[in-house]
DNA sequence: AGATAATTTCGAATTTTATTCGGAGTTGAT
DNA sequence: ATCAACTCCGAATAAAATTCGAAATTATCT
């Protein structure tokens, strides 16, 4: 047992759960829905937020009501030793970049990235990642037609 | 022009911004950002709610602290025919499925999955893959380390 | 088990925010 | 310039967030 150990409750999950669905559910809203006074609710949403089980609450906007139609993964291999990941922390600085995974098997990274067009994505691939040491090959793989994306967690009963 | 079309003006991308980045900001504190009125960024909030530019408000969750460790991408071939997409529907429907994709070239599919551990992807891979039609090959590739992962799409200024 | 400590919950009071709506102001099209 | 559509404001009210002392529950130690 290490002291990071995060224990989480029926309740925790239960919250969790409600968040994850609506992030701006208010207090009072999951306090009726947990059957508990909403100051109760609140702490426990603090004590989530500042152990890092909440990481974030973000807004999923259209990307296509922004113009940012084109999708695509890059598998990339990098020539840096094992153990070292700065080409990927580089790779991660680029805002257009949405993932990066250093994946098992012969491509080193997975990243996956959104611009408004394939235009834009070259001129991506042209001015940050060529800038960027040690990427040895690339290969893209444009998505057609996204069918499901979300990052959604499947929270457990208990 | 169709009549779908979205217009969004400098103030729109303003809030889409902030909320994009805390989903959680209050409506006052938006206001006081933009210098306006709380009502007239309420009802900003809301028509972009109506017109679904905004998707949802969702909590980001740590998936290690739900003990889900496990990443992984699966290329996948179908044998059914262009233009029908059941095959990624029913993927879709499995809640460990994250995403769905189909990809321009020899994989049809592009398919992330989060799992506690190894065992529960073969475990899923065995139960509900299997239970799908048309797979007729897949290639999964495990995650080792995810260095970024995030959807936040990039906003213009104007 | 019993005592003690730590944690969690509650409830009431206060501050802050959300929401509503009439009317003023803007913008844009004709 | 006129009209319509839209956007914004401000004030009033309803609702929610936040605080905190005390009670209740749970965990720990002997």
């Amino acid at each position: 047992m290490n002291g990071t150990d995060i224990v989480l409750d029926k309740t925790d999950l239960s919250i969790l759960r409600l968040m994850q669905e609506n992030a701006r559910m208010t207090n009072a809203d999951l306090a009726r829905e947990l059957e508990m006074a909403p100051s109760a609710v609140l702490e426990r949403v603090k004590k989530l937020e500042q152990k890092q089980v909440i990481v974030k609450y973000t807004t999923r906007i259209s990307p296509v009501a922004l113009g940012q139609t084109l999708l695509a993964f890059i598998a990339m291999k990098s020539s840096e030793g094992m153990g070292s990941n700065n080409t990927a922390k580089e790779l991660a600085k680029i805002p257009e970049v949405q993932e990066v995974h250093h994946i098992a098997g012969d491509d080193c990274y997975m990243v996956k990235v959104r611009t408004a067009d394939s235009a834009s994505l070259m001129e991506l691939m042209r001015n940050k990642f060529s800038k960027i040491q040690n990427i040895t090959s690339t290969r893209t793989t444009i998505v057609l037609e996204t069918v499901k994306e979300e990052q959604q967690l499947v929270i457990p009963e208990k």
